[in-house]
DNA sequence: AATTTTTGTGAAGAAAAACTATCACCTTTC
DNA sequence: GAAAGGTGATAGTTTTTCTTCACAAAAATT
């Protein structure tokens, strides 16, 4: 299902590769160097990107910000011949998503994909997201602080966050609460407490980077 | 200026960063594994961890994502003495903002110190934004539009926003680019050629990865 | 057991804010 | 000078937000 596009110079490996996740029950595309990556992601959509550090033409580290700058939700994993640990400290700070030394064996690279691929899914549900309430619901004070204090307890009751966000009359909670509700950013379980939902999570760390409140 | 903690079982090595540290103007403070770091960073604050990957007690490995989920704008560098591929890169997925070998020379440490803390400076504007005003900002599918627009084509004249925001009528625009720009998300260079400010860029980084429109 | 208090929820109306649409007006370009 | 590009102000509409009231379930007291 997922789409995979191999960057590599080396034929053999290509076509090696290509077979091979075609097999895995992947979709795999071509590509011989940076430039024509550029070109393919441009035009087809990738899930996941195999781009070979060193290439004539444009090379791996050079393409992989690119990548990165433009289509953020596409993993790409580095596959590299001469490996060293500033190399895959450099390729991991440029955004690489995993770093897989070549030559490596090939369960080892379907089990980096496999990996890769999950974390995309998850990151993918925050796509569905209706944007217009998430953003609404997050753009009120009580109401983010609401979602920290979740990050923090984990599961509180009703009276624990209308005292915790220090608001004396509990009713006026009540009205934030349901909005966090809709958004799906947070959800009650059986027992009336309340905790964060895998969306609210999600959003939850993505803010972690920008707003400590 | 900016607080270090240093998190490392070996004393020698310990005071003799402090040291260092200390005289390259830094505020180093101690710890000698894990949960003595993770106690530390309860009580004060910090702008950067260097952190032994291999500790008695809690070692570093262990400790980072711990540090980084509870505390994701410190910045965290890792120091290990048995450095492989692989370790580098489980630790930068970890979370990990960079990847000393053992022994360093301390100049490259210094270089990796003041790099993390340039780029930190750099999130922490983020802080200072007006979460509010921000988030009512994105709270809208046109603003949001608008944003990505100008992240793919740099710079762009208020006619060619409206245009490529498919609006018929200019005039409607204006309220929300106004909107944007009372924000500080976008601003107008000396020929109204609006461009994403600093902050715009940093939102739309974030956003990249929860929201493809 | 009865009752009071705490906890938890929903709904409706008023107040405040955001959004839309329209008009007026200025500047640049052709 | 006409057309296109660009901006601000305002009024009416729609949405949010705040507040209040009503009410029910659970827990604690009497």
């Amino acid at each position: 299902m997922a789409k995979i596009l191999v960057v590599d110079d080396d034929q053999d490996l290509r076509e090696n590769l290509v077979e091979v996740l075609s097999d895995a029950g992947f979709s795999p595309d071509l590509a011989g160097d940076g430039n024509e990556a550029i070109e393919k992601l441009a035009t087809d959509k990738f899930d996941l990107v195999l781009l070979d550090s060193i290439m004539p033409g444009m090379g791996g580290m050079e393409t992989l910000p690119l990548i990165k700058r433009k289509y953020p939700n596409i993993k790409v994993i580095m596959l590299t011949a001469f490996s060293t640990v500033d190399g895959a400290v450099e390729a991991m700070r440029k955004g690489a998503d995993d770093y897989v030394t070549k030559p490596f064996k090939i369960n080892d690279l379907l089990v980096a994909i496999r990996r890769c691929l999950e974390e995309a899914k998850f990151v993918a549900c925050g796509e569905l997201l209706n944007m217009d309430d998430t953003f609404k619901c997050l753009a009120n004070a009580t109401r983010r602080k609401t979602l920290s204090l979740l990050k923090e307890h984990d599961k509180l009751r009703f009276m624990d966050i209308t005292r915790k966000l220090d608001i004396d009359d509990h009713t006026k909670v009540n009205f934030h609460l349901k909005v966090l509700k809709d958004a799906a950013l947070l959800e009650q379980d059986g027992r009336k407490y309340y905790q964060l939902s895998a969306k609210g999570k999600k959003i939850i760390e993505c803010l972690g980077s920008i707003a400590s409140t």
